[in-house]
DNA sequence: TTTTTTGCAAAACCTTTGCAGTTGG
DNA sequence: CCAACTGCAAAGGTTTTGCAAAAAA
């Protein structure tokens, strides 16, 4: 799993236009990545790995996933996120809001257009000249309801 | 390795206050213990687990190193975070500057005063009533150097 | 003595890799 | 046909856990 996407992020628009990427991006069509682009392309929110897997119904392992899912976001047709510790999640570009942020105690997070997170953004590259992104590693704290209870 | 400190950080001024605080906590003042203490207090960074054994030259092992920070930290004289992928770091509290920004592209990370980062942490609340923490996870994106870069 | 803690070893969890056989183009 | 890809299985890195022996109070 890299940290940082390889290429310009491609937001398929179906899966017919993912499966094309992957023809145009040099890569063969194989069973195994249509039916992992499937998965990717029907899920409603990020996936790990293992669930993949568990859609796949055992026509492709874990070994290949992993390879796959590596393949997919080199071409910048999905990409993966690490919300909190567990294992790491993969989405397609597109699928929903693209940032986030997480609860460290209650592990709750909320999905928020990047839009919405651009006033933040200028603050931490005005002060720091860091281009701030929270799609891969979210914004971590307390959401409201954990900020009133007992935690600090 | 749980996620939100579970009790208020106790900043120990030195090694004694600290294992005092271990006594005080209940625990017992073990060999391996005072020998981790040691190491934490005089780390200059954040140590991950296996450093921390390095450094007790196999006068204790990874499992009780594990149970150890674990406890340290629930006692709320340590904490660990996630500087990007790899293990976790431990520090004690006081060590230097409390929370980080992370380049995504390069590893290279940045570790400012909480007071630096609570315009940020303003803007966050107001807008989505999260109160922000930056020393478990830090903010992560692109640095000054990266941002220039062919990288997006 | 009693309860906590340790060291060791095994396992759990997530991810990567080597390899020989299969498949897409 | 042949390079790319697959499934399997083994291993890698990090962290957790069971247990009998050791040590703290």
């Amino acid at each position: 799993m890299t940290v940082a996407p390889p290429a310009p992020p491609v937001e398929a628009a179906d899966l017919e236009a993912a499966i094309a990427a992957v023809r145009d991006g040099g890569l063969r069509v194989t069973t195994a990545r249509r039916l992992l682009l499937e998965a990717l392309w029907d899920a409603r929110e990020p996936l790990s790995a293992e669930e993949l897997v568990e859609r796949l119904e055992s026509r492709s392992d874990v070994g290949s996933v992993y390879r796959n899912l590596e393949a997919l976001e080199r071409l910048g047709l999905i990409r993966h996120m690490h919300l909190g510790h567990g294992p790491g999640l993969y989405a397609r570009i597109g699928l929903g809001p693209l940032e986030y942020l997480l609860c460290d105690s209650c592990g709750a997070h909320l999905a928020v257009e990047p839009s919405e997170l651009d006033p933040v953004r200028e603050e931490i590259r005005e002060r720091f000249g860091y281009e701030a992104r929270f799609g891969h590693f979210p914004i971590a704290g307390l959401c409201p309801r954990c900020a009133e209870g007992v935690n600090a």
